[in-house]
RNA sequence: GGAGAGUUGGCCGAGUAGGUCGAAGGCGCUCGCCUGCUAAGCGAGUAUACUGGCUAAAACCGGUAUCGAGGGUUCGAAUCCCUCACUCUCCGCCA
C-alpha cells in the first residue's frame, strides 16, 4: 500500500450518506431554451445549446430504453416466481439473463450521459431576475440609496492601516510571518473591537431582528459546497484539506444554506431566518496585485451572515428586510454608507439578484463593499434539494432561498477606524459598540 | 486506535432458510360519515424522483427507480456477499 492509500483510507470520511443531488431543472431548460439562453447571455455568458440538446435526448432516449427491459424483466420474473416447479422456468430464466446483460450495458451508458448532463448542469449559472438592471460590468450597477454624510475631519484622512499600526492594534508584519501575505494579526483593542463588533452585530439579529444563532463548522463537505454553486466551477477560490474531501468556508452562507438540505420543510414554518459568525476562507486566486494592504482583502476574516428560506411569492419582501437588517448595523453605528444594486454582468453565479451596500472610507476617498444581500431564487434549493410544502398534502416546491453579511467584520473594523479617526491619532469608539469594549471610549 | 450494535415511508416499528414487499401494524395527517358542540367511533386515502401517453398546461393513466450510499451474486434482493459513510455503546488516547 502507497502512502498516499494509506492517508485516503485514513481519513476516508469524505462522502455524507445524504442522497445524490437531485437533477436541475433540465425540463425547464429544456422547454425554455431559447430565453433562458437570451437572459443568460445578459450577464455575458453563453450556453451550449447544442451540447444541451444532444446529452438530454441521449439520456432520454437510454432511459426509455433501459425501462422497457426492465419493464419486461419484472414482468417475466413475477411469472417465474409464480411458478410451483421452477424447473419449468428454466427457458425464461435464461432469456432473462441475456435481458439483463443487455440493460446493465445500456445504464452504463445511461451513467456516463448522466453525469455530463449533471455537469454541464451544475456549471449553468442562475437566470437573473426581470428587475435586475442589465449591464455589463461594475460601471453598469445602479446606487439605489446612501445613507449619511461623510464626516468632514479637519484633516488628512489616514488609511486604516496606518491607524491600525500607529495604535498597536494590527500588526500586518507578524501576521504575514505566521502565516503569509493576507493575513493579520489583531492586538488588544484591536482585537477587542473585532469580537466587539461580532458581538454587537450577533445580538442586533438575533435580539430585534428575529433571526436564530447558529454556530455551524467551518468545513464542509463537497456536496454542500455544490448545493450552494461554490461547486464544480469555483474550487480555485477555495482552501481545500489534504486527505479529506473537505473544504473551508468561503462564507457562512454553505453551512448555514446547507442545514436544509434534502429536506422538505413546512410551508408556515417560512421564513426561516438564521444568522451565524464564522470565519471566511478564501484564496483570493487571481486577485494578486488588488488590495494588498490592510484588511480589506484577506485570506482569513470574520463575517456574520444572514440566511434565509423563503416562500417564493415573499422572498423579495424577505430580501429587502435582509438588506435592511444589515444596513441597520451601519446605522447603528453611524457610519456613511450606499446601497448598490448590481447589474446582470456583475451579480455573482448562484444569485438572481444582488444589492451591495457600500461603506465610505475616507482614507481611501471611496465607498467599499461590505455586504452582498442577494436572493438565489429557487437555484441553490434546486441543487440542495430544499422544498416546502404549502399545505399539509401538498406536492413539495422549492424554497427560494437569501443571504446577506450582516456585515463582513473586518471590513467594519476598517470602516470604525476611518470613519473614527481623530486629528490626535486616536480613534473614538461607536457608542453603540462601548457596552462591548468595557465600556472604552477611545482607542489612543 | 480497538471491540460491538444499528441505519426501513412524516414519525414509531414489523419484515433476514431471496419471489406476488413501495414494503404489515400503529401514530400522525387529509377527506367523508356519525354524535346538539368537544372527545370517542366508523369508512376511505395518505412517499419522492425520473419517464411514456394524453393535454395549452394540469389533472389523469402507464412504466422505472428508491428500505443509509455504492458495487456484486441471482431470472429475481429490504432480505445473501463486498466496500464506504453515518449513529450509538464499551475500552484506549485526548482539548
Amino acid at each position: 500500500m502507497t502512502n498516499e492509500q494509506g492517508n485516503a483510507r485514513k481519513f476516508n470520511f469524505g462522502k455524507s450518506n445524504v442522497k445524490a443531488l437531485p437533477m436541475l431543472d433540465a425540463r425547464y431548460l429544456r422547454e425554455n431554451l431559447e430565453s433562458v439562453e437570451a437572459r443568460l447571455k445578459t450577464r455575458g455568458e453563453g450556453v451550449d445549446i447544442a451540447l444541451f440538446k444532444e446529452l438530454d435526448g441521449r439520456r432520454r432516449e437510454l432511459l426509455l430504453q433501459s425501462e422497457t427491459l426492465k419493464a419486461l424483466r419484472n414482468k417475466v420474473t413475477e411469472e417465474i416466481g409464480r411458478l410451483k416447479d421452477k424447473s419449468q422456468g428454466q427457458e425464461r430464466m435464461a432469456e432473462m439473463r441475456e435481458v439483463s446483460q443487455k440493460i446493465k450495458g445500456i445504464d452504463e451508458s445511461l451513467k456516463v450521459v448522466e453525469e455530463e448532463l449533471q455537469t454541464f448542469l451544475l456549471t449553468v449559472p442562475n437566470i437573473p431576475n426581470e428587475t435586475t438592471p442589465v449591464g455589463k460590468s461594475e460601471a453598469d450597477n445602479v446606487v439605489v440609496r446612501t445613507w449619511g454624510e461623510p464626516a468632514a475631519l479637519g484633516f488628512e484622512a489616514k488609511p486604516h492601516w496606518e491607524i491600525g499600526e500607529s495604535l498597536n492594534i494590527l500588526d500586518f508584519e507578524r501576521g504575514a510571518k505566521i502565516t503569509g501575505a493576507r493575513f493579520t494579526l489583531y492586538r488588544g483593542a484591536g482585537a477587542k473591537l473585532e469580537r466587539a463588533l461580532i458581538n454587537f452585530m450577533l445580538d442586533l439579529h438575533t435580539d430585534e431582528h428575529n433571526y436564530i444563532e447558529m454556530l455551524p463548522p467551518f468545513m464542509v463537505n463537497r456536496e454542500s459546497m455544490t448545493g450552494t454553486g461554490q461547486l464544480p466551477k469555483f474550487e480555485e477560490d477555495l482552501f481545500h484539506m489534504e486527505g479529506v474531501d473537505f473544504f473551508l468556508i468561503p462564507t457562512a452562507e454553505v453551512p448555514v444554506t446547507n442545514i436544509h438540505r434534502g429536506e422538505i420543510l413546512k410551508g408556515s414554518d417560512l421564513p426561516i431566518n438564521y444568522c451565524a459568525y464564522t470565519p471566511c476562507f478564501r484564496k483570493e486566486a487571481g486577485s494578486y496585485g488588488k488590495d494588498t494592504r490592510g484588511l480589506i482583502r484577506q485570506h482569513q476574516f470574520n463575517k456574520v451572515e444572514l440566511v434565509k428560506f423563503a416562500h417564493p411569492a415573499d422572498s423579495y419582501n424577505q430580501l429587502q428586510q435582509l438588506l435592511g437588517n444589515a444596513e441597520e448595523v451601519l446605522r447603528r453605528l453611524k457610519i456613511p454608507y450606499r446601497v448598490v444594486e448590481l447589474c446582470t454582468g456583475d451579480i455573482g453565479f448562484s444569485a438572481a439578484k444582488t444589492f451591495d451596500i457600500e461603506v465610505w472610507l475616507p482614507g481611501q476617498h471611496c465607498y467599499r463593499e461590505i455586504s452582498s444581500c442577494s436572493n438565489f431564487e429557487d437555484f441553490q434549493a434546486r441543487r440542495a434539494g430544499i422544498r416546502f410544502r404549502q399545505e399539509e398534502k401538498a406536492k413539495p416546491e422549492f424554497v427560494h432561498t437569501l443571504n446577506g453579511s450582516g456585515l463582513a467584520v473586518g471590513r467594519t473594523v476598517v470602516a470604525v477606524l476611518e470613519n473614527y479617526q481623530q486629528a490626535d491619532g486616536s480613534v473614538l469608539i461607536p457608542e453603540a459598540l462601548r457596552p462591548y469594549m468595557g465600556g472604552l471610549e477611545r482607542i489612543s
